[in-house]
Parts: C-alpha cells; sequence; structure tokens
DNA sequence: CCCCCATTGTTTGTACACAAACGATTTTCG
DNA sequence: CGAAAATCGTTTGTGTACAAACAATGGGGG
C-alpha cells in the first residue's frame, strides 16, 4: 500500500516557485527607473531637459568635441536615438555640429556658451536629484547599492 | 604673512565636487534596465513578447478578472500606455475583453486559453532572466541588492 | 433630485529605445 | 593596389512612457 507521506505537499510548498512579479529584478529596475525620471523632471530646473540630453550635454562638457557615435557610447545611447537627441539639443541652440574634415563621415560636436550656461546651471541639481533618488538608504547602504548596481549595469 | 595651507588645495580637491555620469543612480539604473531588456528579448522564448506584455499576462494569470487601469497599476503602467500593451495582446489573442455590466466604464481583462498556455510555458523562463539578470552577484549580494531596490521603487 | 466631482478608458503629442536596412566613407588585408 | 570589412550617420517601424485634454459614467452631498 501507498504510504501517505508520498503525496503530502503534492498541491502546497512543493509546487513550482511562484513567478511574484513585484519581486523580480526587471520590475523593480523599470520602476526604480521611473521614480527616478519623475523626480528628475521636477527637480532639473529646466522643464524641456530630460535626462538624456542632460546626459549627453554632460558628456560633452566633460569632453570638448567629439563624434555622435562617440557621445552616444560615452552616454549608453544607440545611434538611432542619438539622432533625436541631438536633433532636439541642436534646435534649443545648445550644442554647436560641423563636419570633420580628416573623416568625412562624422561631425564634430561641442557644446555652444548657451549650452555651457545651461551646463553649468542645473549640474548642482543633479547633485540633489541623485540625492532625492537615494533618500530612503543611510551612506552605507547607497554606497553598497551603488557598488552592486554598477556590477549589474 | 598667509601660511601657504590655507590656499592649498584651492583648485584641486576643493573645487565644487565633479558630476561623474558613470557614478549617477538615474543612468546607472537606465543601464541596468537595458542590459536587463536585452536579456529577457533573448531569453523569454517568443520573440513577440515584450517585459510589459509578460507582465500583464502574468498579473491577470493572478487575478482572474480586471479592470484596464487596476491591471495598470497592479503592473505600474499607465492608462496611456496600458492602452497599447492591451491592444497588442487583443491582437495576439492572448487575452479576452468584454464590458462590465455593473459599471458601463468599465471594461473586464482576462486571459484566453492561448493566454494561459503562453504563460504557462514561458514562465519558467521569467526566472532565468531574473536569474541571468543578477548573474555576478552572490546569493547575499543578491538579497542585499533586491531589498534595497525595492525600498527605491 | 441634482450638481459637483472622481473615475474609466481614449486620443494626441513628445521623447526614449532598439532592430534593421541604407548610402557614404574609411580601413584593413590579401 | 583593390576588394572586403568596418564605421559613420540616417531612416523606418515598433514599443514603451507620460502629460494633457476628452466624453461617458458613477457616486455622493446638499
Amino acid at each position: 500500500m501507498k504510504p501517505a507521506a508520498i503525496v503530502v505537499r503534492e498541491d502546497a510548498s512543493a509546487a513550482k516557485p511562484a513567478y511574484v512579479l513585484e519581486d523580480q529584478v526587471g520590475h523593480l529596475l523599470r520602476r526604480a527607473h521611473q521614480r527616478h525620471a519623475a523626480i528628475f523632471q521636477e527637480r532639473i530646473g529646466d522643464a524641456q531637459l530630460t535626462p538624456l540630453q542632460f546626459a549627453a550635454l554632460v558628456k560633452l562638457d566633460d569632453l570638448g568635441e567629439v563624434s555622435q557615435n562617440e557621445l552616444g557610447r560615452r552616454t549608453a545611447m544607440d545611434a538611432a536615438t542619438m539622432q533625436g537627441v541631438i536633433k532636439r539639443l541642436l534646435a534649443r541652440g545648445l550644442i554647436d555640429r560641423k563636419p570633420n574634415p580628416e573623416d568625412r563621415r562624422r561631425v564634430v560636436l561641442s557644446l555652444t556658451a548657451d549650452g555651457r550656461a545651461l551646463i553649468a546651471a542645473v549640474m548642482p541639481n543633479g547633485h540633489a536629484i541623485t540625492d532625492e533618488t537615494l533618500a530612503g538608504l543611510s551612506e552605507v547602504e547607497r554606497r553598497s547599492f551603488l557598488s552592486l548596481l554598477k556590477r549589474l549595469a
């Protein structure tokens, strides 16, 4: 005869592990990113400036002159996305764009005076945004979180 | 006379804190999310299924019947985004949609047999995706990271 | 009962995000 | 040298993401 123990838990704990959406990294990363975007928009101080546009300006400020694809690599945007970002920054007169005489495939991007002024003005807000996003974590937790996140990215 | 120590470091460490794009939470969250999306697409096992569509199906599987806005709240999508997701799932015949007789503003969403079959088939891949995204972190680090991330989201 | 207000789902417009295919160039290598 | 391969920037198409405005409906409070 079959011992009862054999069928115990067939329906409960022994079942396949539940897929709890709220516990999945992907879902949590998406929500954290959404929250950050909301904080950014509210705090950056320039209603038109988006996170990607800000990132492009910051990198351009660092690098001086770069090609479009190179800037894309430094800011983790693909070439197609870069198109739109550059177009909008050009339209606002924040960046300059000219052909590269040494390589006719490339363009040379750089900040305009307006671009430099804007980035200088909103840079402190960038720090505040990072801070506000991490509010709720202690100093130690922040360091730990950022270090782990960096390894995932 | 002025002691030299007073002006030491005026230009270097004492300058305003540098804004290093690569160290900002927002940028890291964005990149981690990008990487996760790439892993998802490669591993989910259904070329048409996106992370949001998968999330909607999972929640619908949990809840049985829900309204569109309610499903949006449970999956962190706003009403406008939900429109597109629902439209594509309907087009593929994975979900069903009918009016709610008790409230003529609402619709009732539920999985079709095809939807249930698909979600059952790809659920294990969902776990594998979470796992692969967290590869590189130890068990302890994963738990720590997820717990901190959850507090940010 | 009726007016105010909240909620539901929809539409429009802007901005990422990426695959895929393209022409123009530059580089590499046989 | 010259053909193949790689890189650069562009375009098209699909799919999030969200603000803002909308009509239709539902739920009170006076």
